[in-house]
DNA sequence: TGTACTAGCCTGTATATACAACTTGGAGGC
DNA sequence: GCCTCCAAGTTGTATATACAGGCTAGTACA
């Protein structure tokens, strides 16, 4: 069997060892390109391309002139992952449909003109729509885009094309920013997703960019007791799985 | 001014750029590290060295024999930063403090030893606290921790150090798992978090593996009214920013 | 006609070498 | 004592070269 791994991922895996069993604590020095070199026999390039790559992925920091140093994990972020709703409720084997509301251009004003940058008039179409995941609703998109970004917006058939589909196939969307809060519906919000007596909304806001400026800004309310945000973290470089452990704590209440 | 970018960072941005513009499109081939080579006048070494980096950032797909393909970014999935409670506040110019409430050793049953894997009956240690931003309660902290990972737990004091990070004092958290829900509080979380009449809570639970077995299981309730998760996502390689926007974004209401 | 094989392209890795820029500590001069 | 400057070590980048292994199309052969 001859499934050597390469060099440089033996060098990165034998330092993320040093670091994951504690002989290598957050601010300690990694050996040095050169000390690699001599330690463990290989070129120069291959210790660099081993550290270089343990520092694009947050496992250590180096600085020139002085060195390379553990990381201080302590200040991780955990990541949460939130996927397209079409693709999201395709992932659990269930059936997704839509009905638009509204679909209409409008000139946009107040908070929709300050979260998109623009001028108080500008055009804007503004779409309404419930999401269902096997007849049941569990989403109203209420979104808002720049009518110069996709000037077909008004054609489009989002019941067989999410908005969210069409708006990458039209550009790539390159940055994102979002909110997410926990809050009681409104009147309309309760209506549109049948919610219970006494039942929470889950609200995400999120705006999107493309080419440096924003594009589309988004509200999409969820039923708390049928919606939940799932997301799993493992560092770059090692993804390990933990398999199909959430559908397990998903079932947990408090 | 002699601050000109790496050759191969030149290679990036002129590819990333021919996909903004959406003159490569998904599935096109891109230029092979030969073709850089004539057309770029740069090293294989150079031109390897964009190209893998883009296929780490996800913008293309490399196949040995075949060439380097655009990456359909249609199934791109936003991410959502959460960070440390504690930091969080901090980064806000406020004061964070915690009261601790419970700080015991149990034996773990039920939905406790299924999620830290574990058979019913293992010690683990039951934490309760609640963090206070500016002095008002906005998180309740219900944690459990594997006895044998973090001995010292008892005689800590988690007043002047948040369980999170004496947890990953302890040994770096690798791998985490979460779940975001907005559900309506119970009366002791209600008691606790001071809740206003109809306010909905936000929980966030959480499960953090270190060296491959889980070790710690949190629910954090939050009052909707005075939290949220906030993420920012910019794609890895050119993380642009936009300063201050989420701010704003922070003020709009439904 | 059909099959096998090879030439040519591609990525993946590894090495040796070179130069630039940065940091630090110590030697030397004031 | 204090300051300056340099040498040594470090990372960052770039090149030339080499070999291995995957893929494909087209050629040669049966």
């Amino acid at each position: 069997m001859n499934t050597a791994k390469p060099r440089y991922q033996q060098l990165k895996d034998l330092i993320i060892g040093r670091i994951s069993s504690g002989e290598l604590r957050p601010s300690d020095r990694v050996p040095s390109e050169n000390e690699l070199v001599e330690l463990m026999s290989v070129s120069r390039m291959t210790a660099n391309r081993a550290l270089r790559e343990l520092n694009d992925e947050g496992y250590v920091e180096r600085i020139a002139g002085r060195g390379t140093f553990v990381s201080d994990y302590r200040s991780q972020s955990h990541l949460l992952e939130v996927h397209n709703i079409a693709e999201e409720i395709a992932q659990r084997g269930h059936t997704h449909a839509s009905r638009v509301l509204r679909q209409s251009k409008q000139h946009a004003r107040g908070e929709v003109a300050k979260a998109l940058h623009v001028e108080q008039g500008t055009e804007v179409f503004h779409l309404l729509l419930i999401h269902f995941e096997n007849g049941a609703p569990i989403q109203l998109e209420d979104r808002h885009v720049l009518a110069s970004f996709a000037p077909g917006c008004l054609e489009q058939d989002f019941e067989s094309v999410t908005p969210s589909a069409y708006l990458t196939s039209v550009a790539p969307l390159q940055e994102a920013e979002q909110v997410v809060r926990a809050t009681l519906p409104n009147a309309a919000v309760r209506k549109h997703l049948n919610f219970d007596e006494d039942e929470a909304s889950l609200v995400v806001i999120r705006r999107t960019w493309s080419a440096g400026r924003p594009v589309t800004f988004a509200r999409l309310h969820h039923p708390g007791s049928r919606y939940e945000l799932t997301g799993h973290y493992t560092p770059p470089g090692t993804p390990r799985s933990t398999s199909a452990d959430v559908v397990q704590l998903e079932k947990i209440r408090q």
